[in-house]
DNA sequence: AAAAAAT
């Protein structure tokens, strides 16, 4: 039996104060019923503070990311609030804002989960997916409104719905919707509301742009941090790799194959390098699959599945799944790129060491991309610990600046023609199997070595009350997740014998 | 510089 089977039981908490009950928050028996169903007796902090607040009709400011039970915090009192009445046509009486389709969806899962006792109905209005359909869901009066803002407005604007009726606002991930530029497209949704309305609002992060339109959508909100805006959970053991460009996909597989790895999410910051990324690890036989906003809605959703299901070992995506999706239990994070925003870096390896499990997020860089390391170890307050990786080329950062000419994912300075025989039809890609060097050998603890950067300057000062705050309470000060004790398995191994040879499927490039 | 979201 592999080890992994092993319960792993996370330590009880130390505070004194005794853990509330699900069933102390005012939550009727049908809902609570559906809520032990799903194996839960205790509400997270998010949700024992704000789902009594809900209840009472406030308005509610919640400061929380993902992982923190957000989602149910808003659903459960929503499903409370709403199972009093029905629905009439066209008028949905409460309306969800989700930044991206596949929010949405998880949104949806979770009120068909809660809502199974109850008989409340709900839409979803996202793109990619037929009009006709959601219409007909509409005319036949919905509970609970859940949507991606495009498809509402336009929706709308054809006079399908009705808002003058939707009396309870969600607006989730604010400060997504700020970054993508749906604060118009927000506005204009609420403008279409009853004055006379409960509000929740959801951010993330409480910048002083999303602190303006807090103020301008909600009406005396009690306000809920439970979020740690820019730390990396303690157990989370990151390291950072430095390889040029064309060296990315090898070292990357070597870390694959050489990790414990269970199931991974791997990062790139462009669609291109997604697809690409992609099919060269199918070539190497690797179980993966893609995801990336160009996909159709129809592949986005399977694949999500089959990666929440097992099915599929590693999930290739965008930035599209860096914050909100809650995929649970990832042994590894990847970041096949450094993300441009540093705060992006922490919600993307957030997805990995939860539940008081450890979680690996390896990173690679080009020897350029020292600035975008810089700027996420002083947001993070931590040093990323270097790693070797032995058997690829390896250098320090650079201040040259990248050279020009090929850039990834745009066109190659000259045309390149495969030099191998024109394959004929059949399988002739078959995964090439190397033979396992590395494990015939005694194993040399030095083969990859890890070296702590110099620790960053320290963080500069928060920019308000609740980062501040959040930083006092969790603490920057905790031990650094180092490799005492819990060395990777891919460090342990001995240095590789045989000179590599780049495989033709390294070659691979977007048609 | 890139990703997401309406067709």
């Amino acid at each position: 039996m592999p080890i992994s089977d092993i319960e792993i039981v996370t330590p009880p908490e130390t505070e004194d104060a005794p853990q509330p009950l699900f069933s102390e928050l005012g939550l009727s028996a049908p809902i609570q019923q559906a809520i032990e169903e799903m194996g839960y007796r205790h509400p997270t902090p998010i949700q024992a503070q704000a789902i009594p607040y809900i209840l009472m009709g406030r308005d509610v400011l919640g400061v929380a990311q993902t992982g923190t039970g957000k989602t149910a915090s808003f659903t459960l009192p929503m499903l409370e609030i709403l199972s009093g009445s029905r629905a009439r046509a066209r008028m949905p009486r409460s309306l969800i804002l989700e930044p991206t389709r596949e929010l949405a969806l998880q949104v949806a899962e979770n009120f068909v989960n809660y809502g199974k006792h109850l008989k409340l109905t709900h839409a979803l209005l996202i793109g990619g997916e037929s009009m006709a359909e959601q219409k007909e869901a509409l005319n036949r009066g919905v509970d609970v409104l859940i949507a991606t803002p495009g498809r509402l407005i336009d929706l709308f604007e054809r006079g399908g719905l009705l808002l003058t009726q939707t009396k309870l606002l969600v607006i989730d991930e604010a400060d997504r919707m700020l970054d993508m530029g749906f604060i118009p497209d927000i506005e204009k949704i609420v403008s279409m509301l009853s004055p006379i309305r409960q509000t929740l609002f959801f951010s993330a992060t409480m910048a002083p742009e999303i602190r303006r339109l807090a103020d301008m959508f909600l009406h005396n909100p009690k306000e809920i941090t439970v979020s740690r805006p820019s730390s990396v959970a303690s157990t989370i053991e990151t390291g950072l790799v430095i390889v040029e460009e064309d060296d990315k996909r090898r070292a990357l597989r070597k870390l694959l194959r050489e990790s414990d790895m269970q199931n991974a999410i791997i990062f790139c910051n462009r669609k291109r390098d997604v697809d690409v990324l992609c099919k060269s690890l199918l070539k190497h036989g690797f179980s993966a699959g893609a995801l990336h906003g160009d996909l159709p809605q129809s592949l986005r959703f399977s694949t999500l599945e089959a990666f929440k299901s097992g099915e599929l070992k590693i999930l290739v995506c965008s930035d599209i799944a860096a914050r909100g999706i809650d995929i649970g239990g990832l042994s590894h994070v990847f970041n096949f790129d450094l993300p441009f925003h540093a705060e992006d870096y922490v919600h993307r390896i957030g997805r990995t060491g939860r539940a008081g499990r450890t979680g690996h997020a390896y990173s690679l860089a080009t020897p350029y991309e020292q600035p975008l390391a810089e700027a996420i170890e002083k947001l993070t307050g931590k040093p990323i610990v270097r790693l070797e990786v032995k058997g690829i080329d390896q250098t320090e950062w650079s201040d040259e600046p990248r050279p020009r000419g090929r850039k990834r994912g745009g066109k190659p300075a000259e045309v390149r023609t495969t030099p191998q025989a024109p394959a004929p039809t059949g399988k002739t890609s078959a995964p090439s199997r190397k033979p396992a060097v590395e494990s015939r050998n005694a194993v040399a603890p030095t083969a990859v070595s890890a070296t702590a950067a110099p620790p960053a300057r320290p963080a500069s000062p928060p920019r308000h009350a609740a980062t501040a705050h959040a930083r006092e309470e969790h603490g920057n000060e905790r031990p650094q997740a180092g490799f005492g004790g819990d060395i990777p398995a891919f460090m342990l191994l001995p240095r590789r014998t045989a000179s590599v040879i780049p495989t033709p499927e390294d070659e691979i490039r977007p048609d």
